[in-house]
RNA sequence: GCGGGCGUAGCUCAAUGGUAGAGCGCCAGUCUUCCAAACUGGUUACGAGGGUUCGAUUCCCUUCGCCCGCUCCA
């Protein structure tokens, strides 16, 4: 049976990615370990590229997001306050005849496969005894292993972002709408790690929780809540902005950055979570997906795509569960709500009370506070809103390091065939990634290598760019076979040294060739512009 | 976790119950005035463990890993 050609595609990158040092499988001397996955030279200088792109872009550049590098092993209360405890240890009980896996609490519930008119605890097939499936990775901290000490390495950054919500808010001097942005390791025991390092244990996340006031507190204060246009970018962020502009902000925003290195808008594809997809406190979840070889087909026969990114609209879910946990407050004081809602005529002041009341009594309701207690609660919180205090809001674009380097991989990935004067054809691989992430962005190349004068001039100029950026010299073997080394590791710009550089004519002296990846077009450049004219083209 | 397939050099593949070859790559050298030129030399492998056997890369078992399907995916 022929393999599909999303498979050979699949293998031939992930070929070509340890045979130039992309990305190498972990423990690879020992027999690997399933799910872990390490990068090569060419791999950590994409992925710290990528990383800064989405740092600068997400909190140099901007001035309502703060920055935050949190730990990895944080107090196990964390967990228990954002529900991963709970969530990750339903134990679950396998089937060996039909080979069914299900939850242990529901075995007298659900309808045994191979036979619906008996419950799985009442069908004849042979059951294995429940087994705790946690996919959070558990540690001791200290030396003494016992309950006491039981901790998990993080399964997401952004608890860490709700934790420090209060004294990064302080620190920054940052006022609601603003946002803390983290990008570090998270770790999760995924019952099968599959398609490459696309669902890893140990991975890398970039993410923003971005803080916003309740729409109650909008409608106060500006008296209604802006109206986007469903589609497109909204524009710059306006204080009458509301939980549905800002998300829709955030969506466009990120695919601007995916544009900017390098995934065109044809190559990603959105999921718009439905209400039954949608966890209880979510408002609205947008994915945005790459179309990677693996992907499944929709009906039509296109690529869905695999999630990169979910940009999260989630209430004040989180804040509220820390607040609720820890028993410190979580809410802030909003000068411009205070002095607002005075103004407003009793009607108006009441719609919004109840509104208020109502959104944090179904909160507490599902967070299994029971109906007394969470009526007081909420009333409390709905005196709070009146007097300008609120628990924020929050908007989370959480993207995936890992994931997106796979993509700008899948993506760059590009093969050509040349024909030469003989007839004889071959097929070269070239990378094309965004100068912005390319590992390694220029190469420098004396055209012989026997000649001193063209190896020295070469190292000088060597020495001249890469104190500017990453770059790579090489003067071994043909040059053609030196391009088509740089095209492989995906080095935009390849920078030749020749007799002209040297004064063969007088008018090129110190000047050099740039070589251009993609079509293989040369200019000509004098060695004094050359580094600002690459900067230029790689930042 | 279940079922199926697979595992030989850096990569792609070959052969064999008597310890393995090729192409490409890579390294060194000669040469080479712009897209994997040529020549010479060199480099590196039977995933791991156990069993059967005089002898195992080959047969059997276990294990690890990869791929496909199912399951799972907060």
């Amino acid at each position: 049976m022929a393999e599909p050609k999303e498979n050979v595609l699949m293998e031939k990158i992930v070929s070509l990615c340890k045979r130039r040092g992309f990305v190498f499988q972990s423990s690879e001397i020992y027999g690997g370990i399933n799910g872990f996955w390490d990068y090569g030279p060419l791999g950590a200088e994409l992925k710290r590229n990528v990383k800064e792109t989405w740092w600068n872009t997400m909190i140099r550049q901007r001035e309502d997001v703060a920055g935050l590098e949190a730990t990895i092993i944080m107090s196990p209360k964390i967990w228990e306050a954002s529900g991963h405890v709970s969530t990750f240890s339903d134990p679950m009980i396998d089937c060996k005849t039909c080979k069914g896996r299900f939850r242990a609490d529901q075995t007298d519930e659900i309808p045994c496969p191979q036979k619906p008119s008996k419950c799985v605890n009442e069908c004849h097939g042979e059951k294995t005894a429940p087994r705790a499936f946690n996919l959070m990775f558990q540690t001791y901290v200290g030396p003494v292993q016992d309950d006491s000490a039981v901790a998990y390495l993080r399964p997401e950054t952004a608890q860490a972002i709700f934790a420090q919500f209060k004294n990064v808010m302080e620190t920054s001097r940052q006022k609601v709408p603003f946002g803390i942005a983290q990008i570090g390791k998270a770790f999760r025991n995924e019952v099968t790690p599959r398609n490459y390092t696309f669902r890893s244990r140990e991975f890398e996340q970039m993410e923003l929780e971005f803080f916003i006031k309740p729409d109650e507190a909008i409608e106060a204060i500006h008296g209604s809540v802006a109206t986007v246009p469903p589609t497109g970018h909204p524009g710059e962020p306006q204080p009458n902005w509301g939980w549905q502009a800002w998300h829709q902000y955030w969506v466009e925003e990120r695919v601007r950055y995916y544009e900017g290195i390098g995934l065109s808008r044809q190559t990603l594809g959105f999921h718009i979570q439905t209400p039954e997809e949608l966890a209880h406190y979510a408002r609205a979840t947008v994915d945005i997906l790459y179309k990677f070889p693996f992907s499944k087909r929709d009906e039509k026969g296109e690529l869905k795509g695999e999630e990169l990114e979910g940009i999260a609209a989630r209430s004040d879910f989180d804040l509220s569960q820390h607040a609720r946990f820890s028993g410190k407050p979580m809410g802030v004081f909003d000068e411009e709500l205070r002095g607002a809602w005075g103004k407003l005529p009793k009607e108006k002041q009441d719609d919004l009370w109840r509104r208020y009341y109502e959104n944090r009594k179904k909160y507490l309701e599902k967070s299994g506070v029971e109906t007394e207690l969470a009526s007081k609660q909420a009333t409390e919180d709905a005196n709070g809103l009146a007097k300008g205090q609120y628990i924020p809001h929050v908007i989370e674009p959480s993207a995936g390091v890992d994931r997106l380097i796979l993509a700008l991989i899948a993506n760059a990935y590009t093969e050509e065939t040349k024909t030469d004067d003989k007839g004889k054809s071959e097929t070269t691989v070239v990378m094309k990634f965004h100068p912005r992430v390319a590992p390694i962005k220029v190469a420098v190349l004396p055209l012989l290598k026997n000649k001193p004068e063209l190896v020295a001039k070469a190292r000088e100029v060597y020495d001249l760019v890469r104190t500017q950026m990453n770059s790579f010299y090489d003067d071994a073997g043909s040059i053609g076979r030196r391009y088509a080394r740089q095209d492989e590791a995906g080095t935009p710009y390849c920078v030749t040294i020749d007799f002209e550089t040297l004064g063969e004519k007088p008018e090129l002296l110190n000047t050099v060739t740039i070589r251009h990846r993609d079509d293989g077009k040369q200019e000509r450049l004098p060695i004094g512009d050359l580094a600002a004219w690459l900067l230029a083209r790689v930042r």
